[in-house]
Formats: structure tokens, C-alpha cells, sequence
DNA sequence: CAATCCGTTGGTAGCGCTGTCAATCTTTGT
DNA sequence: ACAAAGATTGACAGCGCTACCAACGGATTG
């Protein structure tokens, strides 16, 4: 008869306020702030929703509330190692707070970020996480628009859409690559792939350290827009061996690089770091126990995440850091796999 | 003077249907279901839009039409690189669809598990796909209400929720041991981290190897709940190595401690299979490029992803797959790491 | 030529919750 | 004891969108 549309079936505010003998609205407030009930009533609320198995319905507390408690995160990859460290700084960070994380993948492809921003846009979330500082014009017109606390991560630069976590990615290959030249190195190569911006920037910082010992040749290196693996470290070092077979070290834009380097020395017979050095970049977690130990540049990427979660966190309380952009920092983990050279 | 609350500024569709000259209704229609306008008012609907940059509120959308284009992900963990490929399989599957996937982190905890189900019942998600098969009772009640398509992935097992995308993790140990035993290794120890049940399963299927071909001996078992990592694996093996130091061959939970157990035998000058052979878990990348080259068993997990995600949107459209429980079987993968043992 | 069908369009009435303000009940200070 | 301040509670009116039905016009059919 009716032609109302049916009804979902679930259990409403108001069923759960009609049992417990109170009105909506304070049923509602009881689940968003209970200490402004009183005892009694928050108990009585508390059991009704708990007989009815009550479970709110966020669109409707989005769009009435015209807010979400949700933080967004654009990160470029799941797969490269780095980013699974600055997730669990993230997730870690958001545990016990109210918020929850909304994860999207922009597979390194800014078109692909430009329109993930504009489902975040639709979404209204409470904040947002964004990696990079290389955000095409468009996005950077949506970030803007999105009238939320942000931060970008990753890298610093100036210029911030809101605020920054990060490091110099070149600074940080700018220092690697001068320890291996105080530690005697000529001739320096350089692996990269996947040549995003920060491998981009860490390549700067290779070129700049090499030019400034005037040692930069640019038959030392060997790139590829190929996805980063262990296995193309290798394929890379073997390419950069036919090309500058008088290479005695290897600065490379990553670790996972750095250990295919050093299986591909093994299978030449090849001894680090006698016959060639290597230094790598993150500092993950096995280069401390490769054989040798394979100096790196630690980054602080589990620190990355959570300061980032802990700034949008603050900011959506009205609390802003001093300083918008933070810098991190890097550290050079000097190991056996650059022992200065013997001569 | 009015005390109405403040609108949100945002353009809404309303506006969007009275500069296009056209019902809000139409231009609701316009932004689902374009074809079923006139090639005349999508016209105009579309250029509106875009004049007013309209973004369309998913919070409004969702409550009016009792629905979301999300699919909620439960994952144990971020940083443990099997799952990476398995959300690429995720990701790449749902793009092109018009769902977006919701990410989240269970950390290996029951309790964290059933929060983030209750989460997701609350955001009401057109589709769900959760790890494993060892859920709550109280878990399992609230995805039995969930009434969305739902797939469990990693494992199979009987009685599935909904439906099953995995392999059976002791089927393939079993395989991998069996095979060591063939290759004539006798003292074949077991490495194991994290013994969350996937590990638990898999050390199930060397222990029936090992019975079944009377060589087991629980001095060779070395185990630890620790997460794991490649570290980990190296600190193990020397645990194990000073419990049992007959042992002629390592059967590892996962790749990780694998080549964790590799340097350590570098370490050690103990020769790669000759003084012991190494077999590992889940055919990563970086086993074929060790040296030596690491045996391992390889398993679907791209496809495990990949699959869970069509299946999903496959039965939001009506289609169910014939069987609901896909089992996406394993491969040994055989390398020098496992090469007969000379006598 | 009326009857029927289909494709397109619009009107109405919510979806379930919370912002706003007002009303009521306590507590506190003098 | 009385006013002022504070703590609780409730009524009302939407938030922006879509489900549901109805209506309209033109094409097709007997």
C-alpha cells in the first residue's frame, strides 16, 4: 500500500533510544561523547544497544555531521618495501585515536593520483597523506580545495601544500657517495630503477658528491624505469660492468639493488669489498646481516608515517606544529661492504 | 536570524540540474547510469557539472541508496611482503570497476580483527575479503550478517563464509619436505617465525613428512611467535644449529629466514647444499637470484588477490562461481639449494 | 484509429543521523 | 535563601542524494 521506500532492516538510533527510554538525540551523543551523560542514562543506553546489537551507520553520521573520521593516505606503491614501514608508522599512529586509515594506491602514476584525489574529495575525509612533493598542477589545485589538515611525506622541499615529514633524499646520497670517496673509491658507479622523483633527486645527490671530487663519468651509470627488484640489481650491475668494467664501487638508489649487486659479486667471484664496494639506500633490515654487512643510509620511515598521522592528528585538533615542514634527517650505517680501499 | 544549520558550501546536485535546465533527478541519473539520458541533457548535464566543478557527496549517496562502491580488505600485515602481492592481485583487479578497496591491518590479532569487522559493518561495503580461515566465533556471527559477497583468501578449508580463494599451506610443506627427503637428506630441521596459522599449518606438513618417513625428531624444530625477518632467520638457524648439529638441511616457514639461514651458512663457511641444503616458503623474487639459487614453493598469491576481487565483483552482479572454494594449488621450485646430497 | 509499449523525465518522500537552540534540573557562591 | 552558572536533556529541522512511482511523448501494432 505504502510506497515509502522499504527500509534497510537494520537497527536505528531510534530503536535503541526508545528502549532505553531516551531520546535520539541523546542516544547519539551517547556514543560520540558519553561523559556527557549522566551515569544512569549512559548505562541504560549502553545495554539497549548492546540487546539490540546496534551498529551506527557512518554515511548517515557523515552527512549529517558533515564530517568523517577518516584519514587518507596516497602512497605510490605496496609492493617496494619502504612504503610497508611508513604504513605501519602510519597505522600504528592512528591506533586509539578515532580515526581510520583509507588507503589508495597510485601505482606511481600521477593521472592515476589526480583521480584518487577526487575520490578522496567525494569522501570528505578528516585529513590526508600524500607522498611526494611533485603533485601535478591539478592536484595540487584539489589539495588545496580539500580544506583539510595534509601533510606531504617522503621528502621536504619548500612550498608545502599544508605541512611536510620527510628528508633530502639528495643530501642523503650526497653523503653516501662522499663517504666512498674519502674512503678512496674513483670509480664510482651508480644503479638505479624505477625512477621516481626520489630516486630522481638521490641520483642528483650521486652526481653532485662525483662532480664536486671531480670523479663524475657518466659511463657509471646504469638506470632503468624498470619496477625496482633484487634481481634487476643484479642485471643492472652486470650491464654497468660491460660498460665501465673498472668500476671499484657501487652507490645504489636502493637496497634491494644493493643485494642483487652483492649476489651478482658472489656469482663473479667477485669479494666485497675488496673487489668492489657497495653502499645501498633505506637501510632495510637485512643489510645488516647480508655477508658482508652492506652500508646503507637509514631513513626514518616508520618515524615518516607516524609523525605524519600524529601532525594531521593535532592539526585536525586545532594544534599546528611550529615548524610546517619537519625534517627527519638520514644516517650513514657505515659497514664492511665499503672497508676503506686498499692499495 | 535563521537557525538552520550552515550549508556546506559545496556545489550540490541541485545546482548542477538547474544550470543544466533538468530535474536533480536526471542529473542523478546522469553521473550512474549516463545512458539511460538523452544524448541532449548528458550534455548539458556534463558541462554544468564540470562549470561548477561539482564533486558528488558519497556520504548522501551511500545513506540514500543503502549502499557503497567499497571493498572492505582485511590483512594481518603490511610489512610482511607476501601480502603485497597479493593486494597488487587486489588492486589491479578492482581498477576499471567502479569499487574502491578499503584497506586494513588486523596486525595478526583476533580482537583487532573483530573491531575492524565491526568497523566495515558500520561502512556497509558492497564486498569483503578477509584472511584465512581461523576466525572468531564472534567474528564469524558478524560476517554471517554482513550480507555482502565475501571471500576468504590464503587458505582453504571447509565451510566456508561465503567463498575460499587459497592453497592448503600443509599440502605444499609437505611437498617441500618430502622433496628434501628424496633428495636423501635425513636431519632436515624446520625454521619457523610468527607462528600465526598459515605458519602453524605449514609446520604441520613437515611434521607428517618427517613422520612419514620416520625421520622426525623434535630436536630439529626451532620456532619462535617473533615476527619474522631475514635477521631472524640467521639468529634461528644458529639456535638450531647448537640444539642440532647433525642436521644436514633446513626446511623454512617462509623465504625470509630462508636467506636469512643462507648468510648464516656464509657466515659459517658452511657450503650451500653440500654442508646443508636450504628449502624455502612462497617462491619470492630474490630466491632465484641468491646465490646459490634458493629452492622454494611457489604460490599464486597475485592470483589469490587477483581472484578474490573478481569473484567479489562478480557476485555483486548475481554471478557465483560453480565451486566456492577455489584452490589455487603451489609449485616446488627446484634450484641448486636442494641439489641431492652427494655421499 | 485506438491500444500498447518503450524510453525518458519528473515529483515526492524519505535514508539515519546530528547541529542548533531552548528548556529543565543541579550545584555553587554570597 | 536566591541568583548565577553549569550540567543534562530534548525538539526540530535538515544534511544531499536516490528509490519509488507516475506521467508523458512518440513509435509500433492489430
Amino acid at each position: 500500500m505504502e510506497r515509502k521506500r522499504a527500509k534497510s532492516g537494520e537497527i536505528r538510533l531510534t530503536e535503541v533510544a526508545k528502549l532505553a527510554g531516551v531520546s535520539p538525540i541523546t542516544a547519539s551523543r551517547f556514543f560520540r561523547n558519553p561523559e556527557a551523560l549522566s551515569p544512569s542514562k549512559r548505562e541504560r543506553v549502553a545495554s539497549a544497544a548492546k540487546e539490540l546489537g546496534y551498529v551506527p551507520n557512518l554515511a548517515a553520521r557523515a552527512l549529517a555531521s558533515q564530517r568523517t573520521e577518516v584519514i587518507g593516505v596516497l602512497i605510490p606503491s605496496l609492493t617496494n618495501n619502504v612504503f610497508s614501514d611508513v604504513l605501519r608508522g602510519i597505522y600504528d599512529a592512528s591506533e586509539g585515536s578515532r580515526y581510520s586509515i583509507q588507503l589508495a594506491n597510485t601505482r606511481y602514476s600521477i593521472l592515476q593520483e589526480e583521480q584518487l584525489l577526487r575520490l578522496f574529495q567525494a569522501q570528505k575525509p578528516a585529513g590526508l597523506i600524500v607522498t611526494g612533493i611533485d603533485q601535478t598542477a591539478e592536484s595540487r589545485a584539489v589539495l588545496e580545495a580539500m580544506n583539510c589538515p595534509m601533510v606531504q611525506i617522503m621528502e621536504i622541499g619548500p612550498d608545502p601544500v599544508d605541512m611536510m615529514v620527510g628528508f633530502s633524499h639528495q643530501d642523503a646520497e650526497f653523503a653516501a657517495v662522499s663517504h666512498l670517496v674519502t674512503q678512496g673509491f674513483q670509480r664510482i658507479g651508480f644503479v638505479g630503477a624505477q625512477m621516481d622523483p626520489r630516486m630522481q633527486r638521490r641520483f642528483g645527490g650521486y652526481r653532485d658528491a662525483m662532480k664536486s671530487a671531480s670523479l663524475f663519468d657518466p659511463r657509471l651509470i646504469m638506470t632503468t624505469p624498470v619496477p625496482t627488484s633484487i634481481t634487476l640489481g643484479g642485471t643492472l650491475f652486470a650491464d654497468l660492468l660491460s660498460k665501465a668494467p673498472d668500476i671499484d664501487a657501487v652507490s645504489c638508489g636502493n637496497d634491494d639493488l644493493a643485494l642483487g649487486v652483492l649476489f651478482e659479486c658472489q656469482r663473479r667471484q667477485l669479494s666485497v669489498p675488496e673487489d668492489m664496494a657497495i653502499v645501498g639506500f633505506n637501510d632495510m633490515e637485512f643489510m645488516a646481516s647480508a655477508v658482508p654487512p652492506l652500508s646503507s643510509v637509514r631513513t626514518n620511515r616508520y618515524e615518516m608515517g607516524h609523525s605524519a598521522v600524529s601532525m594531521v592528528l593535532a592539526a585536525i585538533e586545532g594544534t599546528r606544529p611550529p615548524e610546517p615542514v619537519v625534517d627527519l634527517g638520514f644516517q650513514l650505517m657505515i659497514r664492511e661492504s665499503s672497508s676503506p680501499r686498499r692499495t
